[in-house]
DNA sequence: CCTTGTGAAGCTGTTCACAGCC
DNA sequence: GGCTGTGAACAGCTTCACAAGG
């Protein structure tokens, strides 16, 4: 047995890989509940995440102990746990600066709101932009950033802007109380420690298959 | 001194954790570039593409040796020798199924023209979408996939359709010659050993935001 | 003298294999 | 008997610190 979530509620560190997937896990477990499945076993459950087994329970063992030996997992005991480790119980308000192609696109995103995702408000430079809706939200003036973003409290925020924006952009989101970005620009942005950064960078994913590919062919030269 | 890029055409393992920052690299070197910058060092560099120098330093010499000692880099050769390690000197024809709001995104996209991805076909199954054109492209009927795709020898095809259709498409793209697929879609897709997937998931990287973001609130508690 | 290129050390993440428990 | 939970072995990645070399 671990220490885990201790009873006086402090927890103890989970690894950054098993946190990235852990949303995984609970998605392969919404499956199987849709489909009517109401107990699984490691083998099952890794097979629908795309892991190997043992993968999957050293990731629930830094959770806590929530399977029966010889039997497998709970479906739904399991997926209640998850949820709760990691803050998926509650909503989360978010902002989207940038309301071009893709930021109209995550404004759509219907994957959002059905892990939680509460989308809150949304930015544009562009004064044609301005003052439209999108996906029925207001497109606001990024002049009215801070005032709107702290008006709501809002800590995530996702930059969609051009590269050369999204440096500026950040800073002011900082400033209003932003402390989680994820940033679609092309751009590594400089943030103080308190604030965490993820990056999705579409052009370089297709890139690295490229890599491969490029390899790939190099053997038939 | 090292193996690398043998004169014969043979070339050695580059780790992936370097494969994946090599085009981060390359668009450091176009920024300065762009910028009017000829020289560089390390330093610079990485603090341009957000890593730690002598992980960049590192990274470079899995390619070969193509700095100089005192003096640091010379923006254009190193460019031309990350773009040639990545195969950015020819151009990939990819293929996009699910012309929704993130795959027409996608294709208005232009990021990946600048990177070498030309985008040569569009699909999607809606009727009603069918025939349109988006970003300037023709939408073709996912019936016509397997022909297309092979008439027009694509190997890298990007999936954007909903959860429940990704597998059978992958399917079909794979058995029409596909070897490099990128996955937008919220589901793990089973290939076989030859076929490379990279999965993109935006609702999951919002959710890893939060879960640092929740652990961060329970220490006030 | 300065910065690269790189062995070696240290760290993180993954897989194995089996003890523990139902 | 069978599956979980986990220590121990392993593999890969990052950082350090310095020798090599312009």
């Amino acid at each position: 047995m671990n220490d885990h979530t201790s009873p006086d509620g402090s927890t103890n560190r989970v690894p950054d890989a098993t946190v990235a997937r852990l949303p995984v896990y609970l998605r392969a477990l919404t499956a199987l509940a849709d489909s009517g499945t109401q107990r699984c076993d490691s083998t099952q459950l890794a097979a629908e995440a795309g892991v190997n087994p043992a993968m999957l329970r050293k990731d629930l063992s830094h959770l806590g102990s929530y399977g029966t030996r010889g039997v497998g997992y709970d479906v739904g005991y399991l997926q209640y746990h998850i949820a709760r480790a990691i803050g998926q119980t509650q909503d989360w308000n978010i902002a989207i600066i940038g309301i071009g192609n893709l930021g109209s696109a995550l404004s759509h995103y219907a994957g959002f709101s059905s892990r939680g995702m509460k989308i809150k408000a949304l930015f544009d430079a562009d004064p044609t932009r301005v003052g439209t809706k999108v996906a029925g939200h207001l497109v606001h003036s990024v002049d009215d950033l801070e005032k709107i973003i702290r008006k709501n409290a809002i800590v995530i925020a996702v930059i969609a802007t051009p590269a050369d924006q999204a440096q500026q952009i950040a800073d002011r989101l900082i400033s209003a109380g932003v402390t989680s970005i994820l940033d679609f620009a092309p751009v590594h942005i400089r943030v103080p420690d308190h604030v965490q950064v993820r990056r999705v960078d579409l052009a370089t994913e297709l890139q690295i298959l490229a890599y491969h590919e490029q390899k790939r062919s190099e053997l038939s030269a």
